[in-house]
DNA sequence: TGATAGCCTGGGACCGGTCACAGTCGCTGT
DNA sequence: ACAGCGACTGTGACCGGTCCCAGGCTATCA
C-alpha cells in the first residue's frame, strides 16, 4: 500500500495561527488560562486547515490510548455480534474507543489478534470466546491488559460479564414443568462452546433433579438448517422440546410442520435468545430474552473498574427474562 | 483510566540481544542479510522479554498503518454487521487490520467517528451509510483517504461495493410476474434509507414497465415486527408481496396467518436477504439472496487499489440470485 | 599485499504529539 | 521607580519505532 499523503500537523497550525504548537496542544486539550482571542485564531487555523490530531503520535508519548479491544468470532453470529455491538455504544457514552478484530479457534489466529491489540495499546480487552479452550489459550498468552470474557456464563477464571444461562435454562424448564410437560427433550448448541455446555448441563440437571423422563440430547450447531435436521429425530413420545437458541427452534418448527405435529398441541417448544423473529413464528415462540445491550455495558464497566485497578473478580451477570408467547401449551391429555 | 505500564521496548530487546535497536527492527520486519545466528539471538530477546512491537510508533513514522476503518450503524441489523464483518476477515486475508467504529445518522456523531479513524491513520474507509443524508455529510466532511460506501446500491458518487439491488427486484418481481401474478403489492424499508429507495424505485418502474396493477407502498423499518404491522395492511385484492427484506416477510407472514389468508394458495410472497431462517419459515421463503460476503471481498479489493492510486470510480456490483422455495406459487383462479 | 566489493551492523535524524520547565508581559504595592 | 506576582505563551526533551547513511569486517582479485 502507498504511503498515505500526511496531513497537516500541529506545526502547521501553530504557524498559522502564529502562536507555538504547545499553544495549540492546550487549545486542543481544554487547557485554562489560553487568552480567548488566542483561542479563536487556533480553532480558526485548525478549521481552515482541516487539522485532525494524530492519535498515533499522542498514544505514543502518553502510553495510554482510551481504546478497548474486542475479540470476535469469524463467524457472525447474531449474538457475539451484538453483544460486540453493544460494547461499541457503551465505550462510546463513556468516552472510549474501540478497535475490533476477530480471531479463528486456534493460538496462532488468537495471537495474531492479540498482537495487534496489544501492540495498538488498547487498555482492556473483550473476548466473545465462544469455545473454552480459547479461554486458556488466551490465559497461556498472558497479556498485560485486563481482559473480560463475554460468553462464559461466568463460569471461568477472571473478569467476565455474561447473561445468567442458568437462571435462563431454569426459566424455560420451569416454564414447561408448570404447563404440566415430563417429556421434554433438549436441542444444544455445539458441545465446545461454552454456552451451549452450560444450558445442557443445567437442562440435565433439571431433569434429575426432577425426576423427568431422560431423553437423548440432540446436537446442533446454532443454525435454523441444524435445528431442522434435529427436529427430525425428536422423539415420538416428547411432548417438549427445549432448544439453546430461538434460530434452532426456527428449524424444529419447520420440521415438526413437516412430521404433522401441532405446534402446540402435540408439541411445546421454547427457545433462548428472543431473537428478532421469535414473535413472528408460526406460531410465535416462547423463549428466554437475552439483554445483549445490557451485557455490553456490563462489560465496559467491568472493563474501566479493572483499568483503574478495582478488579471485582466475582462473574458478573444479567438476568434474563422469560418471554412467554404460544410456542409452549399445557400438556393435554391425548 | 490509568496509564498502561510500558512494555519492554527495541532498545531492551535490543540490549539484551547485544545488538542495536536497528537490527531488532530488521528482524523484525524480515530484512534479507542477518546472519542466522543474529536474528536467533534477537528472536530469543524478544521471546524472553515478551517483546511486542508498538504500532503506534511505526505508524508515526511510516505514516501508514496497514489499518482500514469501517463505519457502522449504530443499530446493529445483520446485514450491515454481516458486510462489516466479511470486510473484518477479507481485510486479514490481504494482511490488513480494521478499526470499527459506529455513527449515528448525525453529522456530529459521524465527524467524531471520522476523527478517530482519520486520527488514527486508516488507509481506507468502509462506510455502511444507510441513509443517503451521510453520505452527503461525508462527502462535505472531506477526509484525506479513500472512502469505499457499501449500502449505497453503488449510485453514489466515489468508490462503492454492493449488491446490484435493481437486478434483485427484478429477479424477485420477475418470477413472480411469470408465476402469473400481476397484483403485487410491495413493503418497503425506511424511505430514507438508500437501499429501500432504490428496491422501492425498482419495484415501480416494474410495475410501470409490464402494466401492473398500482397498490400503494406500505413502510416498514426492516424489522419483523414492522412486517406485522405491514402485513395488515396488505390489500385484500393482493395475490402476492414483494418484501425488500426476509424479516419483514416473517412479520407478514404472520399476520397473513392471522388474517386466514394462506401462503402460497391466497398470497404469495418473496423476500429479499435469503436470511439464516428464510428457509424454515412456514412455508420456507422464496427470497433474493445477497451475497455479503462476496461485497466485503469486494469492498476490500476497492481499498486496495484505491490506496494504490488506481481507483475505478465506476461501482462495483455482486449480483444477488435468487432463492426459489415455496412462499411464491402460481397464480390460480379464485 | 593492498585495493575493492559485498555482507552485515550501528548511529543518528525524524515522525507528531505531550510534558516539564522557562520565559515574557502587564499590573499591583510600597 | 522597582520588585513581585499572576496570567499567558514559548522552548526543548522525549515517547518508540523506521529510514538513510556510514562504517567494520571478510572474501576476492590484481
Amino acid at each position: 500500500m502507498a504511503k498515505t499523503s500526511r496531513g497537516p500537523s500541529m506545526h502547521d497550525v501553530a504557524a498559522r495561527a502564529g502562536v507555538s504548537h504547545q499553544t495549540v496542544s492546550r487549545v486542543l486539550n481544554d487547557f485554562p488560562g489560553i487568552r480567548p482571542e488566542t483561542r479563536a485564531r487556533v480553532i480558526d487555523a485548525i478549521e481552515e486547515l482541516g487539522y485532525r490530531r494524530n492519535l498515533a503520535a499522542r498514544a505514543l508519548v502518553t502510553g495510554r490510548t482510551q481504546t478497548i479491544g474486542m475479540i470476535g468470532p469469524v463467524v457472525p453470529d447474531i449474538g457475539p455480534l451484538s453483544t460486540l455491538h453493544a460494547i461499541e455504544r457503551a465505550a462510546r457514552e463513556a468516552d472510549l474507543h474501540t478497535l475490533m478484530t476477530s480471531a479463528e479457534d486456534t493460538a496462532e489466529s488468537l495471537g495474531d489478534a492479540l498482537d495487534f491489540l496489544v501492540g495498538r495499546g488498547v487498555d482492556a480487552i473483550a473476548f466473545a470466546a465462544e469455545r473454552e479452550v480459547m479461554v486458556e489459550a488466551l490465559e497461556a498468552a498472558g497479556v498485560g491488559v485486563p481482559v473480560v470474557y463475554l460468553l462464559s456464563g461466568g463460569e471461568v477464571a477472571g473478569l467476565s460479564a455474561s447473561i445468567d444461562q442458568r437462571a435462563g435454562v431454569r426459566q424455560a424448564m420451569g416454564h414447561l414443568m408448570g404447563l404440566g410437560h415430563t417429556r421434554i427433550q433438549h436441542v444444544s448448541g455445539p458441545a465446545e462452546v461454552t454456552e451451549a455446555r452450560i444450558r445442557r448441563e443445567e437442562y440435565l440437571a433439571v431433569v434429575g433433579e426432577a425426576g423427568l423422563e431422560p431423553f437423548d440430547i440432540v446436537e446442533g450447531d446454532w443454525s435454523p438448517d441444524s435445528g431442522f435436521a434435529a427436529g427430525q429425530a425428536i422423539a415420538a413420545d416428547a411432548t417438549a422440546v427445549f432448544c439453546a437458541n430461538d434460530e434452532m427452534a426456527y428449524g424444529v418448527l419447520h420440521a415438526l410442520a413437516e412430521q404433522g405435529r401441532r405446534v402446540p398441541e402435540d408439541v411445546s417448544i421454547v427457545g433462548f435468545d428472543d431473537h428478532s423473529a421469535a414473535c413472528h413464528t408460526l406460531p410465535p415462540l416462547t423463549t428466554v430474552r437475552q439483554d445483549f445491550e445490557a451485557v455490553g455495558r456490563l462489560a465496559v464497566d467491568v472493563m474501566v473498574a479493572a483499568v483503574d485497578g478495582e478488579a471485582p473478580e466475582e462473574p458478573r451477570y444479567v438476568s434474563p427474562e422469560l418471554i412467554v408467547r404460544e410456542s409452549a401449551a399445557p400438556l393435554e391429555s391425548r
